[in-house]
DNA sequence: ACTGTTTTGTACTATATAGTACATAAATAC
DNA sequence: GTATTTATGTACTATATAGTACAAAACAGT
């Protein structure tokens, strides 16, 4: 039996929180209110952790607040793989992105909070060169994902074959854009829902105002 | 002669700082760094007015935000009409939009900023009524604006009479927004620029990949 | 010159915040 | 049991920050 692997019980007293949990508590925190107005004392109240802990377990508020964003974009960057995989046209895969997309910036509970990397990073990018580029590495791989998407829908001749799937990725993100934005900004899910569903018609190449 | 007018030289001590540059100032400084992380000793410093004069002319830090981002708004919506109503074609005037704001965000000295009121607004709104009010109505506003030069372009059959203004004005905002956010992230304005073209030609009817 | 008015500049208080030292607790290893 | 290891909880320090009190300064009117 090799003993490379972690210990099933490791040393000393155990850790009396879930490290994952903790980390999506004060994801939460941070979604709330944007990094520079969440304090140290409100992610402790947040992951039920006291301030050594959280320290300890995760470094300075600002590494805290950068392991959620990488987190943040991770689980993002899955689930959009699922939804643009999953049947049926690239209308219905768009459409599927952008209703989860929705499903997170309204949760059940509390207040429309928009999008987590849109919402907060957006204000730190510009004096914080780390978060700045977790923020377009994350923008970037949004539009990857649209754009292979898009790429396979002309070469299953469903878009013409003169689309560019560059700049209608940069379109396709730009409607997530807008909705994370516009979420934010207290929209009913309704309106965004519609403009997602013209957008999509704009990018599969439907007039607006036809049937 | 009436003396209800303002005094040509009021009673006391005079200021030493314009009212108006201090507010640019002000709202540079929040620009950069959001309202959060501006503490009222920056803004003392980069309106170069003393604390006490600051609170007596502008209030607390929040309201001093508050009144930059009306400013802002009221700016923004003064420069897009100007824009919008100025000669050529649809394409023309939303191109001038687009590149005006490309202007805004990319300072000619100093990093790329983004839209003040995106950027740094869309954070605060989720916990702060006032801001999101200023926040959604700035949005709502940019949405009318194109909106009713979208319904000029049909009056004058430049856009099919099938068209939705109301949808595709939504999408001529999501295009300034993936601007405003993406400029924010470090992207270069060439790109963007790209990105505005490719937006402006699907709004416009034109399929992307037509010469 | 004197008075009243408004602004400025210094200095202060009270609180919030980040980060850490240190004693205690809870587990494993022997 | 005893030592070792890791986590917890309290308490502390140092700094940052918001907001204000108060005296001095700079003007107008008389």
């Amino acid at each position: 039996m090799p003993k490379n692997q972690k210990a099933a019980t490791p040393r000393g007293r155990p850790r009396e929180y879930d490290p994952n949990q903790a980390l999506a508590r004060a994801t939460e925190a941070f979604w709330r209110a944007g990094y520079s107005a969440t304090s140290v004392e409100d992610l402790s109240i947040a992951t039920k952790m006291n301030r050594p802990s959280l320290y300890g377990a995760f470094g300075d508020k600002r590494a805290l607040y950068l392991t959620s964003l990488s987190r943040y974009v991770t689980r993002g960057r899955r689930a959009m793989e699922e939804a643009l995989s999953g049947p049926g046209s690239l209308r219905d895969a768009l459409m599927r992105v952008y209703e989860r997309s929705l499903a997170l910036y309204y949760p059940s509970k509390g207040p429309a909070r928009g999008c987590f990397l849109i919402g907060t990073a957006a204000t730190e990018a510009v004096s914080d060169p780390d978060v700045r580029a977790v923020l377009r590495e994350g923008l970037r791989e949004f539009d990857r994902q649209f754009k292979a998407r898009i790429e396979r829908s002309i070469v299953e001749r469903e878009l013409d074959e003169a689309a560019d799937p560059t700049t209608l990725a940069a379109l396709a993100s730009a409607i997530l854009h807008t909705l994370a934005l516009r979420s934010r900004a207290g929209d009913p899910a309704a309106s965004l829902r519609a403009t997602a569903h013209a957008g999509v018609d704009l990018i599969c190449g439907r007039r607006t105002g036809e049937s």
